[in-house]
DNA sequence: TAGGCCATCTGGTCCT
DNA sequence: AGGACCAGATGGCCTA
């Protein structure tokens, strides 16, 4: 059997790789065979009037065992292809989850998020940025009424950026890598969430989330 | 060693 | 019919 690694990297062939199954259509037609003919070889052995007809049952069998072992030389083909297929879905889509990875946030330390916790951590960085958007309007609009101006944040952290830094992690999982080292740069207002920036944490404090 | 995460295989279902 | 998508199963690797 192959190893996972074997058959993800090697080229698709029988010959070097062999997906040995279990309980294959050839069992299944031998199988088949038997439940078709019950007893036809042990219970009744074959004499006389009927021997010409079993014979040529036995010939059509013959030949349907083959034409079977083709159609299972056919199914494998077609499964080889759709796990090729699969395994490349798939690495789009870890393709797609390292490109979301890339435009979050860095953290301290270079501890890779699960997928689970970058969906999760991109989920909730983009409600805080977007709740950072809509505070920065409310308090421009006061400041346009008079009021002198609060901003709301001094800078929206940029992704990656050093003006914002990350604690804890973004999902509850209990094995999940622990974010919770503060950074120099920023060391006032780490959560539990993982936004710095005191407006952020406020939104995110605020986000009554899922997660 | 148990538990978490991951990659892959697999069969089923839906869509084109 | 064939491809895309999905969820369950399985086995490997890593860490506490």
């Amino acid at each position: 059997m192959c190893t996972a690694m074997e058959s993800a990297f090697s080229d698709i062939d029988s010959s070097s790789c062999d997906y040995s199954f279990p309980h294959t259509d050839d069992e299944d037609s031998r199988g088949s065979m038997h439940a078709a003919s019950p007893g036809s070889s042990l219970a009744s052995p074959l004499n006389s009037p009927q021997d010409a007809g079993e014979l040529q049952q036995k010939k059509k069998r013959r030949g349907r065992v083959r034409s079977e072992a083709a159609v299972h030389v056919v199914k494998k083909n077609r499964r080889m292809k759709a796990n090729d297929r699969e395994r490349n879905r798939m690495h789009n889509l870890n393709d797609a989850l390292d490109a979301l990875r890339g435009v979050l946030p860095a953290f301290p330390d270079d501890t890779k998020l699960t997928k689970i916790e970058t969906l999760r951590f991109a989920h909730n960085y983009i409600w805080a940025l977007s709740e950072t958007i809509r505070i920065a309007d409310q308090r421009g609009n006061k400041a346009r009424d008079s009021v002198p101006a609060v901003s709301c944040m001094t800078e929206v952290p940029s992704p990656g950026s050093d003006a914002c830094s990350w604690a804890s992690s973004a999902s509850s999982s209990g094995s999940s890598p622990s974010y919770n080292s503060s950074s120099p740069s920023s060391p006032e207002a780490m959560d539990d969430y993982g936004f710095l920036q005191a407006d952020v944490v406020y939104c995110y404090h605020s986000y009554p989330g899922v997660y």
